[in-house]
DNA sequence: GGAGTTTGTAAGGAAGCTTCACTAACAAAC
DNA sequence: GTTTGTTAGTGAAGCTTCCTTACAAACTCC
């Protein structure tokens, strides 16, 4: 499908808008000679632009810049980060979905969760709705720009759940319709997606071509290229976990044998690179579990050299426990990309954990609400 | 780097305006109300647009529409694809530059070439420049839309070669300097790009995600997502050639050799999957040629498979002589995808050669030119 | 021949950005 | 203490771009 759509005026005011909000989210404080400066708008229209963003609440004059210099001092104007609340969602959990309040900072205010008990389809989406409804509340005390959901499965750009067996979701227009019952922009996404998009928006990913693996139940992988998350035709992209990594063919001294996968297949990554197997491997003989980790950071790395050669990748997150995957994983990772690349590519290469761990999923889903309701990124 | 740069109401003039003629270039002849239709503009501003294109000479009136409907009979506008010509130059060859005089719909009108004689740096330049006004005077019936040049190599988004070791090019403004010294736009890019670009713009490439795998000398590849090229951080993007797809550590029963490559490493793509590795392997023993093709295949497959997975791409393209790609290596290729993905993924992907191949490096070079100075993709 | 439909253009208006001109507020130099 | 030069922010006029509204032209169908 060919790019295509009308570009008109006032999506261009949209786009500029949004590059003011960018700066500020990004820089901090700025004087309004200084966004005409770095945006390369004239400071007339930078004017018109902060004023409207006043109007709105969203940016607030901060006073005079102390720093003296020459020429009349700047009136700093800044985000008001701190006085509008994001709503997240990670149904990443089979068992609970968690979600928190947030401010735009991807600061977490309070947490809720709910449990699923089993519940699949219909049930699933009423527990979600009440566990929103229920944030909803907890985040009374300011205005709510939007509530951000990742989710497993494959997801479409407009937030229909095409497929996501493990809640039994197919054809599901959830971001449609929990945007109907709650009176609040949802956007949905596929939680690995989410992921990176969050490490990228919050997270210390500098350079562009960066690609988030995240280890729960399974393995999933978010690329963020040009600033932009790629979505494949089809939604799909970064569904690694079930490409085969072991060939049962050509086992050799210290292989694992080929498990069979969820997928009805043998060999996936995903048999080896997931919690639930690697604390299996780990726990069974504490004795060689750094051995057992390297063994999947190299099957891993294998996997990884064609994708980074392909795009020239220039970081790989981990997200997952550190202390499963920041160890000889991350190196046996690290060290077979390079073995396995011209040294142009792999040389400059960064893999590393993630660095909103814990709340990553969470931060993730909070960076989809800015995203798509400020432009930010 | 995130995505900057302001957006002023022209530049969504010029994008409208590339939209006219992207539907034109590729549904053909239209009225002015069939394009206010597809675009989504009113007929009052399309009318303006294409009276713009007409003054320019782009776009002509062809009369009326034979097919007599109800209402007024509309005035066909169609691009004036015969009357204007683009250059293309591949630089892939190591011994001879070869040269094309193009209509806007990539039919050949004239042939040049220019032996290099084993000279690089700037004498390598001085040959192309040579080329390039040859084809200029061969040009000189029409008008010259501009110049596109697909050569090895890294190069940025300016056309800058940043480093093309076999013509001993590194940090060279190829591109600004041709289009200073030529008076016409030139446009340089990696020759595995452009061909994925060719393909995209003239070839029967329908969908997203498209992957085109060049086998020349070398290997390489260029993909598009989202009806953009992926470029990545450094410019070098599509640069498998040397992913190690044969390990020293795991030979089995009809694997071959992990060869030494040229990049000094073994085991390389490159060294199984290049014309000179593949008429090496088709020639000694003819016997067993399908076998060894459909090994190399299976190779490809093994690369190919996280790539395919991560982007979730559906259409990968293999550019090179039909009689080695099409066969067992192309078949093998695609069952070793599919065995290494899971199905969502690896059913629906197509492998197949490309549809431009004799002179798919020269319409990438074209495209190129269409892209960059039309909008047309 | 009239009614209905579709095409294309003209006139007027709204939105968005720019340039030009101006005031305000400071530091440094004399 | 005044002058000079610099920087910040705003107001007015003007250009571009698109839209809405209105209308004429040209055809088919009844």
């Amino acid at each position: 499908m060919r790019p295509t759509g009308k570009l008109l005026p006032e999506h261009g005011r949209a786009h500029n808008r949004s590059l003011v909000l960018q700066h500020l989210f990004h820089n901090g404080p700025s004087s309004r000679a200084d966004l005409a400066r770095s945006t390369g708008l004239t400071r007339v229209t930078i004017s018109d632009l902060v004023s409207v963003l006043i109007s709105e609440g969203l940016v607030a004059e901060l006073g005079i810049r102390p720093e003296g210099k020459v020429g009349k001092p700047a009136t700093l104007v800044g985000m008001r980060t701190e006085d509008f609340h994001v709503l997240a969602v990670d149904l990443a959990d089979d068992a609970r979905l968690r979600g928190a309040v947030m401010t735009l900072t991807g600061a977490v205010v309070a947490r809720r969760s709910a449990s699923l008990d089993g519940r699949t389809g219909a049930a699933a989406v009423a527990v979600l709705e009440e566990l929103c409804a229920d944030l909803l509340t907890a985040a009374s005390t300011r205005p709510v720009i939007g509530i951000g959901i990742g989710s497993p499965g494959v997801i479409d750009p407009q937030g229909t759940v095409i497929s996501a067996p493990n809640r039994g979701w197919y054809d599901l227009p959830l971001a449609q319709r929990l945007t109907a019952t709650l009176g609040v922009p949802v956007y949905v996404a596929n939680d690995a997606n989410t992921h990176a998009l969050g490490e990228f928006t919050y997270g210390g990913a500098v350079g562009d071509g960066l690609m988030v693996v995240t280890v729960g139940q399974g393995v999933g992988a978010g690329i963020v290229l040009d600033g932009m998350l790629v979505r494949g035709p089809n939604s799909a992209a970064g569904e690694i976990g079930h490409v085969t990594v072991v060939d049962d063919r050509d086992l050799r001294a210290g292989d694992p044998e080929p498990l069979l996968c969820a997928c009805g297949r043998h060999g996936c990554l995903e048999t080896l690179l997931s919690l639930p197997a690697l604390r299996r491997a780990t726990a069974a003989g504490t004795e060689n579990s750094d051995a057992v980790l390297a063994s999947v950071g190299r099957k891993l790395g294998v996997a990884l050299a064609p994708v980074v050669s392909a795009l020239n990748l220039s970081e790989v997150l981990l997200s997952g426990p550190p202390e499963l995957l920041d160890g000889p994983l991350r190196e046996a990772a690290l060290a077979t990309v390079r073995e396995r690349t011209m040294p142009l590519i792999g040389q400059d290469l960064v893999i590393r954990t993630g660095s909103l761990d814990e709340d990553g999923a969470l931060s993730g889903a909070a960076a989809l609400v800015l995203n798509g309701q400020l432009g930010v990124t």
